[in-house]
DNA sequence: GTCTATACGAAGATAGAC
DNA sequence: GTCTATCTTCGTATAGAC
């Protein structure tokens, strides 16, 4: 959990951050290996499965990724998870100057060989955790159940797509859009509370908050 | 605008589908010249550009069709819309057994070298062109200017999301819970009316409304 | 103008030297 | 165990025969 000087490691990251800019198909292992300094061949000692075991741990690494930021800032409630998860994705697009997104949209959006499909089921699999998680904070905090099902689902969606839009059109505005919309929308859908106030299932965090 | 039985438009539509499932880079000249029974060198006399032309070509004819529905279907009102928006793509990913998605959101996930850039430039023409439609409608439905410019976006970024979502998880449920929870956010941004009456900009439509 | 045959590079993967 | 050199397949693009 320390920093991992390993080769292995850093070339799951790289090509999570590969595939995220320029999609699975053309993210290739020998240039993988070049920019992460490790050789070709050791690719193929780690990764005996080749460049589709290597895509789904970059799936499951982003995945992981993800569910810790949320997982940390839903505890303060669904707006702060929001927030968080709005913030990663917004940081992501910005730094890479508009280059970079998300790795799990990029693998949802190629067939794979039927044989390789794994990174897809890893795909699959983020994004049922990350609507979960947002759909247990909608409904602690009182929202109604079949609400807080869709709207999570809305939140997951609607990120993923803007961070799209946001990049075709290198621009931040739309997510700046969608921001304001979804904020509205999770207020709408919370009992109406004082600002200060908060149900009680919402108070309970792990940890000291950040900041 | 009849049928067209030159092997040219055959290859543009057949560039659309064929980007809409595995992606641009997936995408190679050859398979889909023989998918679409053209020589392969012929692609080269109708798209001196090579890929990059046709592949710009295959964006902007999945951007017209889709103006076409919203046009036409906006001129019944934003919620006529939006069902046919949903509709259009709901069609595309079931009649495909969740292969096939949406070519404009496919190009805009993957990083083009810098001096084939035109796909993207036509991806971001095409999301401009469908937010700006659906706020116009929005907006002449009542919604106030601000709700409807964010609220177009998030239309268009949610059903982009939620279409890779669906093919990710081989479900159509995001795509239901993604409808309910947009139908719910522009019946609260438009103003209140018996569920009959109209406001008057709505009712001016261009054609006879089809089937 | 249409198409076949081919040039040339880069991909994934592996064999086998260290 | 680590890495280099190489095999095979497929990519884009073109040259030149009909």
């Amino acid at each position: 959990m320390a920093e991992d000087p390993s080769g292995r490691q850093r070339m799951v990251a790289g090509a999570a951050d590969m595939i995220s800019r320029r999609g699975l198909n053309a993210t290739s292992v020998r240039e993988l290996a070049k920019h992460t300094k490790a050789p070709l061949g050791s690719t193929y000692h780690y990764f005996p499965g080749g460049k589709y075991d290597l895509a789904t741990e970059a799936v499951r690494w982003a995945d992981d990724l993800t569910m810790g930021v949320l997982t940390e800032e839903l505890a303060a409630g669904p707006q702060a998870g929001l927030s968080a998860f709005l913030s990663l994705w917004r940081n992501i697009v910005l730094n890479s100057d508009f280059h970079a997104g998300c790795p799990v949209l990029a693998v949802s959006v190629e067939d794979l060989p039927e044989e390789h499909d794994t990174p897809r089921k890893a795909a699959a699999e983020a994004f049922q955790r990350w609507t979960s998680l947002l759909a247990d904070s909608l409904r602690d905090a009182g929202a109604p159940a079949d609400d807080a099902e869709q709207g999570a689902t809305l939140i997951v969606a609607a990120v993923e797509g803007t961070v799209a839009m946001c990049r075709a059109q290198r621009s931040i505005t739309p997510l700046d859009h969608v921001t304001a919309q979804l904020t509205q929308m999770i207020e709408k859908m919370l009992p109406e509370l004082p600002p200060a106030a908060r149900p009680a299932t919402a108070r309970r965090r792990k940890k000291t908050p950040r900041r």
